[in-house]
DNA sequence: CGAACGACCTGCAGGC
DNA sequence: TGCCTGCAGGTCGTTC
């Protein structure tokens, strides 16, 4: 997408979790650079970005001008040669907003440190979990300490490192910290590596299915054997998300 | 301040 | 067949 020119956009709904902003003086301007904070895509224009957020259930699709909008279809991003950049959210969880040039949006104000940079690290993660009783599960779904890591690969990363999702995040050992930052990073890698984590509904950005899929070794799997003992998968809740582990090899 | 919880919204599976 | 309930990949705001 990255050179071409906007030439307009259509809005079909006024609000998703947020009110959607486009600002008029972005159309005719050309899409610099595409860059992503956290779960937030940046669309770069010299007035300022396009902050998208697909939330649960977004998805972004390339389409012809003339593709008669769906259910969901919320935004059209009409951009030079007659491509279309639409996007498509049931949930409604995500949000497009706008953040003028030279200024930080307030949802990245708060944002913590990307999980693959050299900022996540053992003495970072130890030092964040000091005296703190929250399980540490939360504490790894908590973007104002670290990003990207949703429900899937909190469980995921979990299992890895062989830690116990309920653990007290105080419980955490400096071994702890050096296995578990360790783990994020491979998860992450890995299933970026895979082209992302196919479930019910995930579709590429062409609208065929996706095909890939990292091997996922606890979530939707409870009740299951352990991939690695055998022993049956448990399941509980935190924060009111689906919780998996192997009470074998996680402690 | 941290922590718990409700809220937002639609689609789908499963039970009756 | 149809209605109801519960659950789902996220994250923000309110309340305690």
């Amino acid at each position: 997408m990255v050179h071409r020119v906007l030439k307009s956009t259509i809005v079909r709904t006024p609000a998703l979790r947020w009110p959607i902003e486009v600002p008029e003086l972005i159309v005719g301007q050309t899409l610099l650079e595409i860059s992503r904070r956290g779960k937030y895509l940046r669309w770069h224009f010299a007035a300022g970005e396009l902050l998208i957020h697909l939330g649960m259930s977004g998805k972004l699709r390339l389409v012809d001008e003339h593709s008669p909008p769906a259910k969901h279809d919320h935004l059209d991003l009409v951009f030079s040669d007659n491509v279309v950049v639409r996007l498509n959210d049931p949930r409604r969880f995500g949000c497009v907003v706008w953040q003028p040039h030279g200024s930080q949006h307030q949802l990245l104000k708060s944002l913590g440190v990307e999980p693959l940079s050299q900022n996540f690290n053992p003495s970072f993660l130890y030092e964040c979990t000091r005296d703190r009783k929250q399980a540490i599960k939360l504490l790894l779904m908590n973007a104002r300490f670290v990003v990207g890591v949703g429900n899937i690969y909190a469980n995921e990363a979990l299992f890895q490192a062989g830690i116990r999702p309920t653990r007290q995040s105080r419980r955490i050992t400096r071994k702890n910290a050096v296995q578990l930052s360790a783990s994020v990073k491979a998860i992450l890698t890995d299933a970026i590596q895979a082209g992302g984590t196919t479930l019910k509904d995930f579709v590429h950005p062409d609208g065929n299915l996706g095909y890939f899929k990292i091997e996922l070794n606890v979530y939707d799997r409870a009740g299951l054997a352990c991939n690695r003992c055998s022993h049956p998968l448990k399941k509980t809740k935190l924060a009111q998300r689906q919780t998996v582990y192997c009470p074998r090899c996680q402690h």
